[in-house]
DNA sequence: ATAATTCTTTAGCGATCACTAAATAATTTG
DNA sequence: CAAATTATTTAGTGATCGCTAAAGAATTAT
């Protein structure tokens, strides 16, 4: 997982992950299958670890919470040392050649579920009242998820915690009263 | 240059390249060097072209108008049929191999050096008047910078030019009267 | 026109890519 | 315990990677 974070899925050779992972490439193999079930292996996991509070951030009570949850643990995280290098979903394979369209598609998938997912929960704010009816619940879910992949770049970029933290502030600033 | 944009700088082969330059390798090498000579002509190409209304905007009269501008342009320019695969900057070396490390040093200082500019452009708008004393520029520049960061990745996904410029119109509603 | 220079092609370099057959070692099963 | 199964290593596969020497073709200079 943390090569492919790091240097993304056609950046990540067979012989980085077999070193980092203490084996043959055959065994390696004969566990996964091939270098593209074994990135899905490590997605699903990074998904449900160290990415896993973006999902858990849907849960708080209102809409507000939740952007503001989102974007500050975002932040926290991007900062962290072990992903200064950025988000593997979106790093892992922004651009590429033919042989990792597959892989570009999956998290393309992802992202838009991830973007859904918000705008779904701003919905279900507007219907409790929480959110004011004339805003538009796509329109807050693009724009946080906006932020939040904007927050990846200049993590790559090299942005301090402090930096990512007012950003969020900053972003937070258009939340409708 | 559209062979580097679409593919990115690691994705992007030899056969790649001098198929669509209808020339052979060595002519390639003769001409430019090296792969990563290729790359920064390219770059300097798309950054003299392509994007280069992100540079004109900075002349625009207020510091609104320069961020009203460059994310309204950016939205258009995500969603021209040359350019949805995101840009260039971002998406040519955001991970990578060791081999590829120079290239995201320069992609790296090259969207710092952006920042920057739209840091100082804002500056200059607080000293004239056109900014209130309490808004931080740095702040701005860096919350218009992940907007625009964001709209790559947004555009990448698929979202139409409707989409995009929504998105830049609800990141104006922060903007400090 | 001839010589010098520049460019292009042909052909192939060593290195690395993802991947695998066959043999060996370890583990599990009866 | 022996037999069957599973996992690992050894040693390599063909394909492609970025790149280049040498020869031929085109252009420029004298």
């Amino acid at each position: 997982m943390h090569v492919f974070w790091r240097k993304g899925f056609e950046g990540a050779s067979l012989n980085d992950l077999t070193a980092a992972m203490g084996i043959q490439p055959a065994s390696l193999y004969q566990a996964f299958g091939n270098k593209r079930a074994l990135f899905e292996k490590a997605l699903a996991r990074y998904l449900a670890g160290p990415v896993a509070f973006v999902h858990d951030a849907l849960g708080e009570p209102t809409a507000y919470a939740v952007a503001d949850r989102t974007l500050r643990r975002t932040a926290e995280f991007l900062t962290e040392r072990r992903s200064r290098h950025g988000c593997m979903t979106i790093q892992a394979a922004l651009a590429g050649g033919v042989e990792s369209e597959p892989i570009r598609k999956k998290l393309i998938a992802l992202r838009v579920k991830g973007q859904n997912d918000l705008r779904q929960r701003f919905e279900r704010a507007k219907s409790e009242g929480d959110l004011p009816s004339h805003a538009d619940a796509a329109d807050l879910a693009s724009f946080v998820t906006a932020v939040y992949q904007g927050m990846t770049v200049q993590a790559i970029n090299g942005a301090s915690r402090e930096d990512l933290l007012r950003l969020s502030d900053t972003a937070l600033r258009i939340w409708p009263k």
